[in-house]
DNA sequence: CCATGCAGTTAACAACTGTTCTCTGTAATT
DNA sequence: AATTACAGAGAACAGTTGTTAACTGCATGG
C-alpha cells in the first residue's frame, strides 16, 4: 500500500513539516512572495536542494500551507454551525472561539490575511476557493434556521459572504493585539460581537 | 520660498512620479516586500543609485504609494458622504461610485488591498492609519443624519468601520472582475449592493 | 541478501540584489 | 560671471538568489 507508512516516509513527512513551519515562521515579516527557497531550507537546516523532493517552488509550498491553515480554520467554522441557542449567545461564542483560534495558530491567521489579496496568483485563487467553499456551508447551514425561512438561496449566500469576511476581519483584528494590553483584545471582542449583531438584526428585518 | 517650482524642481517630482508609477505597475503580480529597488529603477530607465534620492528605501516609497492611493480614495468618500436621498438611492450611488473609482484606479486599490495586510509594517501602519480616520470621517457624517440619532459615539464608530471595510471589500471584488465579463460585475453589483442594504437594515433596528 | 528507489548532500553556475563612493552636468544662487 | 547645490550616472563591492548535475547513504521490496 501507499500509505504504510515505514520510517522512510515518516522522516520525509517530517521535514516536509519542517518546511513549512519554518516558512510560517519566516512569514510573520514579509510576504510569500519574497519568501526565498534557500531561506526556509536554510532556517530548517537542510541543504536547498532538498527543498525541491518536496514542492515545486515556493508558491506550492504556499498552497500547501492554504489546505493546511484554513483546514483548522475550518473545524472552528464547524464548532461554529453545530451549536444553537439565543442569538446573542451564539455571537458571544463565537467571537471567543475566532479569538481561541487566533491564540492558538496565529501564523495561519496571519498568513490567510496577508495572502488572501498577496501576490502569488495561485495562492490567492486557492484561499479564495476554500472561502468560496465556507460560504456555501454557511449558507446550507443557515437554509436550516428559522431566522432565514423563506429567504432566496442567493441572499443566503450572500449574508454567509458576510459573516465569512466578518470571521476574517474580525481575526485579523485580534491578531492586531496578539501581544498587547488585555484591555485591547477586550475592546476587539465587544466591537466584533456589535459588528455581527448588528448583521443578525439586519437579517431579522430582511424580509419587510 | 521652498515651494516656488524651478525647472530643477518639476524634474525631480516627474521622475519621482515616474517612480511610484512604475512600482504600482510592477506591484500587480508581487507584493512590496518582495519589490527590488533596481527593478523599480530599471523600468523607469535611470540609474539605480538615482532611487535614494527620492526614497530612503522600498518601505518608504510604498508609504508614499499609501498616501497617493488613500488620497484618490479619499475624495471618493467625500462625495459618498456629501449626497442626500433615499437610503436605497445612496448604496446604488455609493456602489457605482466604487465601481467607477476601480475602474479608473485599478493599482491603486489592488495596492491598498494587498498591503494593508502586507508583509511591510510601515506601510501597513500608513494604511491602518488613514482607514481609522476615514471611519472617524464617517463616523462624524453619521452623526448628522437621523438614521443614527441617539446612538453612542462608540456605536457609530462601530457602523462607521463596518462600512469602510464594506467599501474596500466592495472594491476588491470588483478588482477581480476587472477584464472579467460584464455579467460578472452586474453580479457584484448586486451583490455588494444586498451586503450594504443589510447593513442598513440592521442599523435601523439597532437601537430595538 | 542483494538490487533498487529515493531523501538529502555537495559543488558550481549565472544572474541578481542593496549600498557605497566618485564623478558630471546644469539649474539656481550670489 | 563665478560659485554652489544637487539630480542623476557609472563602476564596483560582497552577498544573495533559483536551478542544474552528479553524488552518497540507507530503508525498502523482491
Amino acid at each position: 500500500m501507499s500509505h504504510t507508512f515505514g520510517v522512510r516516509q515518516a522522516q520525509k513527512q517530517r521535514t516536509r513539516q519542517a518546511l513549512m513551519d519554518a516558512a510560517l515562521a519566516l512569514l510573520e515579516e514579509q510576504s510569500l512572495s519574497s519568501l526565498g527557497l534557500r531561506e526556509v531550507t536554510r532556517a530548517v537546516g537542510v541543504a536547498p536542494t532538498a527543498f525541491y523532493r518536496h514542492f515545486r517552488s515556493t508558491a506550492d509550498l504556499g498552497v500547501a500551507l492554504v489546505e493546511e491553515a484554513l483546514g483548522s480554520l475550518h473545524l472552528v467554522l464547524g464548532d461554529l454551525m453545530s451549536a444553537v441557542g439565543d442569538s446573542d449567545e451564539l455571537i458571544r461564542r463565537a467571537v471567543e472561539l475566532i479569538a481561541r483560534h487566533v491564540d492558538a495558530y496565529p501564523a495561519h491567521v496571519r498568513f490567510i490575511a496577508r495572502e488572501r489579496h498577496g501576490g502569488v496568483q495561485p495562492v490567492r485563487e486557492a484561499i479564495q476557493g476554500q472561502l468560496a467553499r465556507f460560504a456555501e456551508e454557511v449558507g446550507d447551514d443557515l437554509a436550516k434556521r428559522p431566522e432565514t425561512a423563506g429567504w432566496s438561496d442567493d441572499d443566503r449566500l450572500m449574508l454567509a459572504g458576510l459573516y465569512v469576511d466578518q470571521m476574517l476581519a474580525t481575526a485579523s483584528l485580534f491578531l492586531e493585539t496578539h501581544d498587547g494590553p488585555e484591555a485591547e483584545r477586550e475592546r476587539v471582542t465587544r466591537l466584533a460581537g456589535r459588528r455581527m449583531r448588528l448583521i443578525s438584526i439586519g437579517c431579522r428585518h430582511w424580509l419587510d
